[in-house]
DNA sequence: AAATAAATTTAGACAAATCTAAAAAATTGT
DNA sequence: ACAATTTTTTAGATTTGTCTAAATTTATTT
């Protein structure tokens, strides 16, 4: 990810990132008022802040038109959220965090300055693809696959792929899930889907179980295309 | 180390452990210049600083009269000892860095905002006592075993201890060490030391060696005491 | 014990990132 | 189309951590 020869303060790490989930949602240049919402701000202090990362060419912005970021500026973004979701990888696998947990810590190991630091902690973690949601994670040159997340309910018969999420985690589904033996990492086959309701019948390391439509609408598979 | 109630600003916490830093070499009060000096800023910027501080009651400060942590601020600094010690173990145990290359990176990471995960990174660990360097890690509740780090050509014959660092980190010394087979982790016994030139001969994984009393005056063992 | 030097503090200014309130531009509704 | 609403920007203030320059206190010399 080619290293930017810049200094950039946290801040604005933070802006840069905000910027590229929101074109990610919406693919046009993102108003200013969005980002004062996901950045929990004022519009007016984007503005000032979307000034200077004009001035550094890492936004394009014309007045009132919003924002959208410059190829340099997507490249920042793209490495720092590479750092994110290595981190997160790290916190799972390494000091066994549960998914759920580890957003808030990586926020703040993100903005960690140091290359080799990185490169190391890919290689320990063993170059992963995807992080501990099924995300994807850009390699050093901020290209990154992308795979295909998809709820059980979504997919086809005779899918198979890795459990890398859910959409609900209240302690009930959590429990749902621990009590059927599934686990973050499971390898599952789709069998079956029974038309009338929904329900589906899965291959797990547990044997094979029916869950019902609101128990696959709920889960996440990482399918992960050739590559 | 009962967790903080209160928000502390990165550059609160470099004072604070660079005046815990200072009074360790000097035991009493640490002098405005010194702390400039340290932080690379100031006296008239310390001086801020300190009154903040002092308003915290992280330390005790009368006009012209130098600065000491109060018991407060010494639990703060040695939080953040424990933080960046840990991480040195990490980077070093984990990652596969060199025991010179860890400070800057760890300078960072000693800043991260989780109590969980320095648990969890403890146990990763294994509970360390000591960082690379061989500097005690400190607790949870800010104990640490004063653990003796001395130059070999400072200890008595048959002392026996763990290599934890050197003195001169020259590339030509740290091939010497190398090509004689030392790494830092490795147990020592001193044998016999030559009273002539003050050479010593140490037992090591590779047999026993001679070295010189400048590669004597180079090498630190880690001592550590019963506990 | 003055005089001089050194250390420390104060006062006022500045940059970064934020805010509020008011003005300007864009959008929407009828 | 134009009035009303919403969005965005500007202008000016605030906080944090820093700075310089001047004033004050402490330490050192003779």
């Amino acid at each position: 990810m080619l290293l930017y020869y810049f200094e950039m303060t946290l801040s604005e790490e933070d802006y840069i990132k905000a910027i590229y989930h929101l074109s990610q949602i919406d693919s046009k240049s993102v108003a200013t008022n969005a980002i004062a919402e996901q950045m929990k701000t004022k519009p007016s202090s984007v503005t000032d802040m979307v000034k200077k990362l004009s001035e550094k060419s890492l936004v394009k912005y014309k007045k009132y038109q919003g924002v959208s970021l410059s190829e340099k500026g997507r490249l920042v973004a793209l490495s720092i959220i590479r750092k994110h979701r290595l981190w997160e990888v790290f916190l799972v696998d390494k000091l066994n965090f549960s998914w759920d947990e580890v957003h808030e810590v990586a926020e703040q190991l993100e903005h960690i300055k140091s290359d080799a630091l990185i490169d190391k902690l890919d290689a320990h973690l063993g170059f992963p693809k995807v992080d501990p949601h099924g995300d994807p994670i850009p390699n050093k040159e901020g290209f990154f696959t992308k795979s295909v997340k998809k709820l059980i309910s979504e997919l086809p018969i005779l899918s198979q792929g890795v459990c890398v999420g859910v959409n609900d985690s209240s302690v009930t589904f959590l429990k749902f899930l621990d009590k059927n033996n599934i686990a973050l990492g499971d390898t599952f086959k789709i069998l079956d889907r029974e038309e009338f309701d929904g329900s589906v019948t899965i291959s797990t390391r547990a044997g094979s179980i029916r869950i019902s439509e609101q128990i696959a609408s709920n889960l996440f598979l990482e399918i992960v295309d050739e590559e």
